[in-house]
DNA sequence: CTGAAAGCGCTAACAT
DNA sequence: ATGTTAGCGCTTTCAG
């Protein structure tokens, strides 16, 4: 009653319907041009046998895999599940599956992923590289015949094509905005400056605060709550005090409003705050936080599209192929206002 | 100089080093028994033709395909992403790869994600199952011989092993510490209770309730924020009005918090909350949310490790036999008290 | 409408 | 230490 070890093939199928091995083929994909009478029997043995076409077997045949890859640094930072949840909607619509495998920004993982998809034969692959000195991702990525798009951050000097949220508007968005407030003295509060998206933040950042002939401050020393209550007590001591701070990732926007609280240092009335990066609660905490809200959705959706509109106009060489270099406009993001700006309380949700 | 349209194989490399094909076979599996120079030879061709295996061959040659399926309702969501992190983790130490598939808790897109890991061969198969009411699932998984595992909610009447937190536990412990703080009135409000997770809770809540002769009142009525408004308002304006409030998931949680904070109604000195699950912001929201936390990651982690085991002890075939039934002991959940139950506020992180 | 047979790329006896 | 060869399960001409 149980199938032992094996898993019945189609060939077992075949002889138990009494018919050839191309009628049982037919039969699974799809059934046309089969006598119905014998199209009854094949789908009876397919039936009793609980037989499944063996996918590696069609692959090898050279079918498509039907497999993407998804390569992020972790899977448990909800940007890049929220990506991943999009792209994997576009993916599944194209009757295809997704593979995430995440590096924990190590690239040797991520070399080892791609070697690993790569193997699988993923038709296509998406990935948010981890910005890695050398350009070993990129030559690696430059030599195979697979499309590739990088997500969220671009790899420096290649044809890749990515989908990059605007993080250079946002950033001038949200320091446009704090000015605007009449705020003079505003820090920019980051970690993780060898990242793309980071150093955008901050370009937008500087430059904005230039434009306004204001003196633009990068801090990188706020780490955890002991570093940012450590910076954020000799900042308040100084005699001139920050009227606002700016910070670039969630983790530390969450980190600096803790301290900020735990130290009774108000907000927005001692100092405001605004946020890169919406997160849950952002709208629930007290007050509740500006932001820059990234289309996340989005990009995770783009990605996956960019790349099965890839496969539709080619074969899938693209490599040295240099026409499809238009590099597509990077994705708006969007300031929401609340009340650490500094921003009158409006009617919340 | 680039390759246009198909992978190398692994029989032009042999014809490039002017070996056999075997011996390109034992080099790229390790390179034991090979004269040093001609597995130099042979690495050189590797890398000149950017040669990589096909893992669909190696597959349909009997091999493990080295995957394991990983089907859950949603990446997005904090639990699943947290528990497929942790899975992916003890897969990749065992040199395999998770595939993750999610199913919007739609049981035609779960049963449709379990056949295609099956066609895919995957070695194992991590499932979190909506519960359908149908037993379709139960006897698809039944009849399959690959090893099963299912996290977080169990498949009624089946033998499959699974990894669960203690639901029951987690209720009686919370609804404990309510009693003990004296409040007698205790409203236990909830969602989606054709769920497993949520039956066990209820269940502990009413239980422990009956225990300490107070009577269990369960609401199913808080959707969103209207219905949540609604329902609060009616509540407070009866002549008995709630003590305390048990949230018994995440989003309910969050909504009745909110509505209260609108209503103008004080926690914990009007009524105290307890909620299910704890999530990020738990402790830094004011009040801070007293929660039960489950073991997260280790349920990811168990699982597939439970799936590991499996393999070890046999070839993967038991779904015939019964010896591994014992089933482990369900994981222990952990109050996390903050101020919200009214408790003293402590020192925070 | 149906069947026979040739591979897809790789591994694993079995030779040498 | 290395080469030869027979499949793994499927799709796909090419004939009937």
């Amino acid at each position: 009653m149980t199938k032992r070890t094996r898993h019945a093939t189609l060939s077992e199928v075949a002889k138990k319907a009494g018919v050839g091995t191309t009628t049982v083929s037919r039969v699974i994909n799809g059934g046309q041009r089969v006598d119905p009478k014998t199209l009854a029997r094949v789908q009876l043995a397919i039936e009793r046998l609980g037989y499944m076409p063996n996918q590696a077997a069609r692959i090898l045949k050279g079918d498509r895999t039907r497999t993407i890859g998804f390569v992020i640094p972790s899977i448990a930072d909800p940007f890049f599940s929220s990506c991943a949840e999009a792209a994997q909607a576009i993916v599944r619509a194209n009757d295809s599956v997704l593979i995430v495998l995440t590096t924990q920004n190590d690239p040797t993982a991520e070399l080892d992923a791609v070697n690993m998809l790569m193997r699988h034969r993923v038709d296509g692959l998406i990935i948010a590289p981890c910005n890695a000195e050398d350009g070993l991702l990129g030559r690696m990525l430059g030599r195979i015949s697979t499309p590739v798009v990088t997500l969220d951050r671009p790899i420096q000097g290649s044809a890749i094509p990515s989908i990059l949220a605007d993080n250079f508007a946002g950033a001038t968005m949200a320091t446009q905005h704090l000015i605007d407030h009449g705020y003079k003295r505003i820090v920019c509060m980051t970690r993780e400056t060898n990242l793309y998206t980071i150093q955008e933040r901050v370009r937008g950042y500087k430059e904005t605060m230039k434009a306004a002939g204001l003196k633009a401050v990068v801090s990188t020393s706020v780490e955890d709550h002991v570093s940012a209550e450590k910076y954020l007590l000799k900042l308040f001591k100084s005699a001139t005090p920050p009227q606002a701070l700016f910070t670039l990732k969630n983790s530390t926007t969450i980190t600096v409003f803790e301290v900020l609280q735990k130290l009774g240092i108000e907000i927005p009335s001692k100092v405001a705050l605004l946020g890169y990066d919406d997160f849950q609660l952002a709208d629930v905490v007290r007050p509740s936080i500006t932001v820059v809200r990234q289309p996340i959705e989005d990009m995770g959706h783009s990605a996956a599209e960019l790349l099965f509109k890839r496969f539709l106009s080619g074969d899938g060489i693209s490599s040295t192929d240099g026409s499809h270099n238009r590099r597509p406009a990077q994705l708006t993001t969007k300031l929401i206002l609340r009340d650490s700006c500094g921003c009158e309380p409006t009617s919340k949700s």
